[in-house]
DNA sequence: ACAGCTTTGCAACCATGTTGCATCAAGGCA
DNA sequence: TGCCTTGATGCAACATGGTTGCAAAGCTGT
């Protein structure tokens, strides 16, 4: 699935500068805050119309938004469950927890209210970092 | 433990604006923002005071910082383990999850790197704001 | 009292993100 | 084709959370 079918599949128009944003986030792999992405778009793109497209596409589930260690939210495709943050080169990292036990029954958390969301948010040094 | 001896247990002074934030921290229960702090003390207190006090006592590890879903950091005391956002009250209840699984080496997780810190984010609605 | 340190305050600044409004592009229809 | 409506983009100004530089106030030991 490429991103025009994405957005075309989310009932929005794919027009050039959210195939921009999409094909961006797509190729980065990790998840990224909305300063770097306009950072690695250069002028090409107007920070506001950057914003909106991020928010349009949170709205329409093709992006997940977590909030990052430094307090700029980050950006990433699909409803990742979990991030390993490196403290030391700054990337953020999806991770797919296979069974952590996170369902919210098993937590006790519905005793709580109601849950939508859960997220696990690792914080650590990278391999990559580590070795160097 | 009162709030005087954890601060000198940090071997910092306990000067009367860090008995202040500590204070109000620890019977606010739940995990509250730098500027619900600055709006609940007043005028009393100057903004750059609370953040250098909330840095240092992060750095003394007597708090805990996380990040909320409204891009703002949160403090709460300890080293909690997880937060429950409520989306529709913003309140921000500290979670101590028993058992959930969350060791680094079965998830996997020490592959990735060194882990020095796991949190886990639930977000949903409350049981007061349902009933409500 | 004095010197030296820590703590606090004030003002100015910076970065992330938002709002209001104008403009531009795309599609429908006479 | 020309016109109208609607959605997408851009620009400027603003709002908020947080930081920095520097000065004043408070301790502490001599």
């Amino acid at each position: 699935m490429n991103a025009a079918e994405m957005l075309r599949g989310a009932g929005v128009s794919a027009t050039g500068r959210r195939l921009l944003v999409l094909e961006t986030l797509v190729s980065a792999g990790s998840a990224v805050s909305a300063p770097e992405l306009l950072a690695s778009l250069g002028q090409s793109m107007n920070k506001v119309t950057l914003y909106r497209i991020l928010d349009l596409l949170v709205d329409k589930h093709i992006l997940a938004r977590h909030s990052g260690p430094d307090r700029t939210a980050h950006y990433c495709l699909g409803t990742g469950h979990g991030h390993f943050h490196c403290r030391r080169c700054g990337r953020c990292l999806c991770l797919h927890l296979p069974g952590t036990g996170l369902d919210p029954a098993s937590a006790g958390l519905d005793a709580l209210g109601r849950v939508d969301e859960i997220e696990v948010r690792v914080e650590g040094v990278c391999k990559e970092c580590l070795d160097r």
